[in-house]
DNA sequence: GCCGTTTTCGGCCCGACTGTTTTCAGTCG
């Protein structure tokens, strides 16, 4: 971004490309270059001599000089700046060689003052647009997508749960509920020595700063910026704890008051008879697992993922909770890039990745034309990559390759690709990728013009938006779902960590009408498969059954549920 | 800085949109 920044041509595409092959690698980098030296790392694909001296010098000095020269000539946040939707690195470089702005709230001031407008290339709008984008900015602060961080706080939980001192550890909060974004990491954990756990929690690696630690809490600051909590508790209280401190705040104040109408108090210790509560410091039996907790309540055991009080306590008082899908039920996976457009492996890689976790099929859908940075299939192209999905199928065997494209819906409504070849294709995912700021009107008609093609068989992200990055366009949902139904289109929840698209309220909506939904992980590399989970925990939260889904059954099955 | 059965040098995906212009630069995907 640096270089990008300084105009350098073509290097800033190289670095990032050798970024993107570095992240698709199957090794560490670290463990290729010690078994195979300098050579090894020329050899991976977008990696060359510059790069991989630049590769060693990093390993060897945990620095690279020529990075901390091109940082001292422009000592900006670039990654911060950048984040702030419409500001590129053209624009940052401006912003610094003019007005010395190297941050945020620089930036924030100067704009807030009017000081952008004046400058070349900037205007009144420009600086409304920048702080709206701050302001977008600073709605999600101090908060993170769950997806990203999933890997680390995983770690975190299996080094505890691997400790012999240790019974059981789980997460609590908004990660055990499975919300879109976290804001810090809640850890219970039962042990019969919480000093020895605690000792061992606050020197883990991953912990910068130790806030404060008790004989059985402990409260820490993590590398990657996010609070944690560590409880340990005693086997009695610990479902009691578990249901208190995963939330969400309105579930538990109306099962609190559930348990004030029964004669109980609830609180994280347990549930007690609420005459003897005050003499009586004995918990009521039943508070090691939550199950008992809502058992003596006269409620079925609630899933944290419909934790929200919008329903689930009346249904589970009368049985009537929804079966929500099951985690590793799906069976294929229905968007997937390759590098045939802006994907990082190739077909045959995504299809053995995607084996290997258990899909049964997978959907290949780069991206098409009018989307040309990512290089975007045309018809002739399209119809080359279906002759080298049947080349690659006759060389992978025990999963299946479908042919497919992420068509882009163009702003009437239309197709970017011919009918004729779509006609070909095994599943269309349309998406809008431009004209993002239609009127609601023109962007519902829009999409359900799409919809009306018959070659469309999903909507892909349906609402676009990018978690912490970029609102919804407008479009009324109600109105899509209405069409999708009419029309037989499947709607996709996008499992992409920060898309997850459509949102939990919008999938309950499509529940109810009956309309069928797809999860895909919208994989960019082999690694992606993974997010597949986060869809489905996406779905759960959004009262979604194995009936709604389609691509948790065999292919055969799921193409016959298409148009 | 990378890459090569069109090249070891000379290429390097590009179209739409926005806001700034009055013919274009920057950003996004």
């Amino acid at each position: 971004m640096l270089l990008e920044m300084k105009e350098v041509p073509f290097k800033p595409r190289a670095y990032e490309k050798a970024a993107l092959a570095i992240e698709s690698l199957e090794k560490d980098v670290k463990e290729i270059y010690k078994t195979g030296g300098l050579k090894a790392l020329i050899d991976i694909p977008g990696i060359g001599q510059g790069i991989a001296e630049k590769i060693e010098e990093f390993i060897k000095t945990k620095r690279v000089k020529d990075f901390e020269s091109l940082k001292r000539q422009v000592p900006v946040d670039v990654s911060g700046l950048t984040s702030i939707e419409g500001l590129g690195p053209k624009s940052v470089y401006k912003l610094y060689k003019k007005l010395g702005i190297k941050t945020i709230s620089q930036l924030e001031k100067a704009a807030k003052a009017g000081k952008l407008r004046d400058l070349e290339g900037f205007g009144q709008k420009s600086e409304e647009k920048i702080l709206k984008g701050i302001e977008f900015l600073s709605l999600n602060q101090g908060r993170f997508v769950l997806g990203f961080i999933w890997p680390e706080i995983n770690s975190i939980l299996e080094k505890l749960r691997a400790l012999p001192y240790v019974e059981r550890a789980e997460p609590a909060g908004s990660i055990r509920r499975m919300q879109e974004t976290v804001g810090d990491l809640d850890i219970l954990a039962i042990s019969r020595e919480p000093g020895k756990v605690m000792d061992y929690f606050v020197s883990m690696p991953e912990v910068s700063h130790v806030y404060g630690k008790g004989p059985t809490k402990a409260n820490v600051r993590l590398k990657n910026g996010m609070d944690a909590d560590l409880r340990v508790l005693e086997p009695g209280s610990f479902g009691a704890a578990l249901q208190y401190f995963t939330g969400d705040k309105y579930h538990n104040i109306a099962l609190r008051e559930i348990a004030i109408k029964k004669g109980y108090k609830l609180n994280e210790y347990g549930l007690f008879r609420s005459l003897a509560s005050r003499s009586l410091r004995s918990k009521a039996s039943g508070a090691r697992t939550e199950e008992k907790i809502y058992k003596k309540l006269g409620l079925e055991w609630i899933p944290p993922e419909i934790r929200t009080n919008s329903g689930e306590l009346e249904a589970a008082k009368e049985g009537k909770l929804p079966k929500l899908i099951e985690y590793g039920s799906l069976k294929g996976d229905l968007q997937v890039q390759t590098n045939w457009t802006d994907g990082a492996n190739s077909i045959k890689e995504m299809a053995e990745a995607a084996k290997k976790i258990g899909l049964e099929y997978i959907v290949i859908t780069d991206h098409t034309r009018s989307l040309a940075m990512t290089g975007g299939l045309d018809e002739k192209k399209l119809l080359k990559q279906m002759i080298e999905i049947d080349k690659v199928q006759k060389q992978v065997s025990g999963i299946k390759i479908l042919k497919g494209a992420e068509v882009n819906i163009l702003k009437d409504g239309r197709l970017d690709i011919s009918d004729e070849v779509l006609a070909k294709l095994d599943v269309v995912g349309g998406a809008v990728h431009s004209n993002f700021n239609l009127s609601e009107k023109e962007q519902t008609q829009r999409i359900v013009r799409a919809m009306e093609n018959p070659n469309i068989d999903v909507i892909f992200h349906p609402t676009g938006r990018i978690i912490q990055k970029r609102e919804p366009y407008k479009v009324d949902i109600e109105a899509l779902i209405k069409a999708a139904k009419k029309t037989k289109t499947v709607l996709e929840i996008d499992a992409y960590p920060n898309r997850l698209d459509l949102k939990d309220q919008h999938i309950r909506k499509v529940v109810e009408a009956g309309v069928k939904l797809a999860i895909d992980s919208d994989s960019h590399s082999i690694f992606h498969f993974q997010y597949l989970e986060l869809g489905v925990a996406q779905a759960r939260r959004g009262w979604a059954e194995a009936k709604d889904v389609i691509n948790n059954r065999p292919y055969k099955e799921m193409l016959k549920l298409l148009k």
